[in-house]
DNA sequence: TATGAATGAGATTTCATTCAT
DNA sequence: AATGAATGAAATCTCATTCAT
């Protein structure tokens, strides 16, 4: 089971040594198969024998990489965290016009192969409960991250109550909540829209929230 | 093993057996421990012990209720999805004016209160993939329901395409997913709002989503 | 669950897997133990723990060969199958001399040999109850197969009438049961009979059952 | 488990007591449902709820009647044991005509009877180990009571020798595990044969074993 | 006399982790 | 750098027996 002190440390710092082509390939070998294996079964219910099954390797190997699951789950999310501040980092302010919704698109694209690739560790990251001190991140959720980083960039209303800020920032979970969740339906089959219609509804609704339905960059409104 | 009464069949009855009153007091104090033990530690790392220990029984009196976890997780689902149905049941057309507005309110409130209760199920229901041909039960997601429910209460579109269809079902999933997603942040307390800031800001989100910003109900819109 | 790796078949295919010199020996190991246990306290009641403890490994390693105690007892009766099927093959048709009662004798001495090994798994069969479809193998009792051997070498009647090929099956059948049983009651100490007595009294029993007791093999008759 | 020690006696005396008639009926459905369940499971397999399931009682009411499921084992066993020295001592001389082979033959049919109702338990005797020191009976088989009878009604051997004495005792086995086994092989359809059929067979192989082939009492051999 | 409910000791089974090669 | 085998702590599940009504 999921031990939180794990016993030994001894392979702790594997992940630390310099590897050569060939070990750089079994540890990345490890770690996709780790992405699949969470994904199917979720944090608890993944085996490590799964996960060796599914990189082609053994027992042994695994542990000369990786400590133990949770550091292997740990390394995941440190990846997602990289990409997701990365992601967060490239959202420019949104403007009302067409060239704003297009921006915006284009940025709910890089969401969505993300999210294709790590939205299964997303969704796992509740249930693995990891000691997150251990990361030094934040939130309980990686989505915070985004939803910080939209709500820095929706426009900043005219009236300065203080309420208004919260509502910015809810505002902007609720846009970032709906947004993972489309993805999450479409991937999973459950809503009957192809990649590009996610994408269009979205860039649509979330421009919309924004600025209002009434603005220009719709023309197929009649 | 030939065996005329197979093993794992045998405490299934027992959920079927009538039960007398103290009987039915154990297996509720059951599925309450079974809500809060899901709750606190998701399906997989959940223990039957767990799950006894907070219902004050003992191991042979789990096994006399459910034939194991993923069967009482099952009865707490079809609890749910009993409640979800009621709730979608419930929701009257959604009419422009105030009192639209506050029948709205109301509405998120009792969703607010089952989700209160049963969150951590809907939640868990992804992780657990319990078969869910044996619950005949068709979406993956048990919010499909509420979303099916609201969309039905949207008021038509005049534009008749047939896109437009597609649009407010997957409109309404987008609310549905946003009102799971707030009651979430504001349970767990990673949003500072209080229930009541909750509601008030989830009715009017909906309410404008579907009428637009300027109904007359939000006087402190310019 | 919806499990694509589902738990019960796991272990199942470790039998199947390719075993290294030490993998061999302990499944070996485990065999031995399993027949060892078996006969002391009879299927049901027989332990993994004893096994284990038998074999001198853990509990994790018996389940890394078999998949449970029916598995392993499943394989026992594989192999006394096979011994039972050579055992089967090699008898050959009874002469009425001298030399044909010899022969006899050595092949009952063959017979046993097996059964003191494997009696135990021969007398558990019928308490195991193992699904037979799974080991493709039809009789209730390995012994029908040696039953069918012998019918096959006793000297054809002369009469033929449809009934007398009957009588051969069901002869030898009573010849079989008599051979198991006296094996039985001289293993178990309760004839008071030593190994030749024993083998002495079976083959002068079955060959004067086939030749009638004035057969000239046996002096001391008047 | 099967506990030997059982942990208390309290209801030991139970069977002791005076019963009217309904406690008599519950008492003899509770001995019924055991021979019908442990002839289908097996000592150790038949849980105390099939039994109690098959007489259509209750757990609570089991232990008004029997101590534990061993004290009803042995119960059943005790009625065996009376109804095979019943038969035991019905066994008359045997004598070379006709006359005798009818005479052995009703009395075959006698333990054919009492096999078809007693006969699991016979088999489940060794798999049970109930201390026999309870019961005061002899040997590990109940049988051997009927080869004793048996071997004391075959024609004594004109010669002294003490071997002969030995050699009535074995045939007399050999004879009574014949007797056993076809009652087994035919009750449980592994030989196509009916009861008239195999009472014949079965009379005339004792009958010809005991007096020679030749005997006059078998008009149907050509 | 009868019963449904409860119990807990003991059995089975799993799986993260370590070891020897 | 890699691996198959082994381990044992911890989980699940069973069922004879007792209890309260």
């Amino acid at each position: 089971m999921a031990d939180p002190t794990p016993r030994t440390a001894r392979a702790a710092d594997a992940a630390g040594r310099e590897l050569r082509a060939r070990g750089r390939k079994t540890r990345r070998r490890l770690l996709d198969a780790g992405i699949d294996v969470f994904a199917r079964r979720g944090f608890h219910a993944a085996r490590v024998d799964d996960i060796v099954k599914a990189a082609k390797t053994s027992h042994g190997t695994f542990y000369l990489y990786f400590s133990n699951k949770e550091a292997l789950f740990a390394a995941l999310v440190a990846d997602v965290a990289d990409e997701m501040a990365d992601l967060a980092a490239s959202l420019e302010p949104i403007t009302a016009d067409a060239a704003g919704r297009e921006a915006l698109r284009a940025w709910l694209s890089r969401f969505s192969e993300l999210y294709e690739r790590y939205g299964p560790i997303l969704r796992t990251w509740t249930e693995a409960e990891i000691d997150q001190s251990e990361l030094g991140r934040m939130g309980t959720d990686l989505l915070g991250e985004l939803a910080v980083a939209l709500a820095a960039q929706l426009p900043t209303p005219k009236r300065a109550k203080a309420r208004d800020r919260i509502d910015n920032d809810v505002a902007a979970l609720a846009l970032v909540a709906m947004i993972e969740r489309f993805n999450y339906f479409v991937l999973s089959g459950q809503v009957g829209a192809d990649r590009d219609a996610m994408l269009d509804t979205l860039a649509d609704s979330v421009h919309d929230a924004v600025f209002g339905a009434a603005a220009e960059h719709r023309p197929r409104v009649s």
